[in-house]
DNA sequence: ATACAGATTCCATAGGACTT
DNA sequence: AAGTCCTATGGAATCTGTAT
């Protein structure tokens, strides 16, 4: 790039108009392009995330993997059972993002990337809420085992104090444990194919390390918005939807992309179509942009 | 335990507004 | 004039709670 914007420099002057349309344009466009790319090494994890092109993450989930992990080199190194902690990560998405990790080559990319200067600039420590569910039985629930399904995981839960004690017992003591036979028998299956006890115990030290990871009393701020889902449509003339949207996250929304009975509120600005239209359909609360902005005034 | 349905997300596309 | 940004749209895939 820089030796396409010297080539520019040089030419400026020299090359007919019609034929380059002044080299200054073409200077101006590798720097600018030159610039983009330094500033673009200083980046947010969600964007990183997003950036790597993850089948299944997009946006949306880059965000929440971004804020519910904090970590960039704790992510990478998750077995995918854990990231179904995250609402809205289920099997196909987890999976996905751990076929990617299982990649020497991905791993070696955000290697390399980090190498070259790119860095993330909000690391943070994971959310108090990830907590919740950082045990066996929610463990043995996720792996997706035939026939083991929440209410087995429970008693699975009860009776072993830990994976490795689960992976080191027979089959009758799932039975002792509660579980029918045939829940029992296809939990055994599943260890002893390969990987699966690797993998049990693998998420079993990734839990312990994430316990260690998470605050112990998560500051719980609530935000007058907590709980509610808002929709933003149509243009508005103050801000932008992602500032709009972004100042209404702080104070508790969820931000959704379209209209349905559990939104609770739609902003309407310039020009809205159909998500207006059916969240008058709907009844439900409708805002102009004026009093969004009263609201936000109230909490500045 | 499984099937189903509604909600949500991903992703490509397109058009208009704005910037260079 | 060309390029970029923002927004809307809609189909396909996925998530998740509920009924069977």
């Amino acid at each position: 790039l820089l030796e396409m914007k010297r080539r520019a420099d040089a030419r400026d002057g020299t090359t007919p108009a019609h034929l380059n349309k002044g080299g200054k344009v073409a200077s101006k466009w590798a720097e600018n392009l030159v610039e983009a790319i330094d500033r673009s090494r200083a980046t947010t994890l969600e964007r990183f995330l997003f950036a790597l092109g993850i089948q299944h993450v997009g946006e949306s989930t880059a965000k929440a993997l971004a804020t519910w992990f904090g970590d960039l080199e704790l992510i990478r190194r998750l077995p995918w059972p854990l990231f179904k902690r995250v609402p809205d990560v289920g099997g196909e998405v987890a999976r996905s993002i751990g076929h990617f990790l299982d990649q020497p080559g991905n791993q070696q990319v955000i290697d390399d990337l980090l190498a070259r200067g790119v860095r993330v600039t909000d690391t943070h420590a994971p959310t108090a809420k990830l907590r919740e569910g950082l045990d066996l039985a929610t463990l043995l629930a996720e792996l997706e085992i035939p026939k083991v399904t929440r209410i087995r995981a429970e008693q699975l839960g009860n009776a072993f104090a830990n994976a490795q004690a689960l992976a080191d017992a027979p089959v009758h003591h799932f039975v002792s444990a509660g579980l029918p036979a045939e829940s029992a028998n296809s939990l055994a299956g599943w260890l002893g194919m390969p990987g699966n006890t690797d993998l049990l115990l693998k998420c079993a030290a990734a839990i312990d390390t994430l316990l260690e990871a998470v605050p112990e009393t998560g500051p719980v701020s609530v935000g007058p918005l907590d709980g509610k889902t808002v929709v933003l449509t149509g243009g508005l003339s103050s801000m932008t939807r992602d500032e709009a949207g972004a100042r209404l996250e702080a104070l508790g929304a969820k931000i959704a992309g379209s209209v349905s009975k559990k939104t609770s509120l739609v902003v309407a600005g310039e020009a809205a179509g159909s998500k207006l239209a059916k969240a008058e359909e709907l009844g439900i609360e409708v805002w102009d942009e004026a009093r969004l902005l009263d609201f936000l005034g109230q909490y500045p």
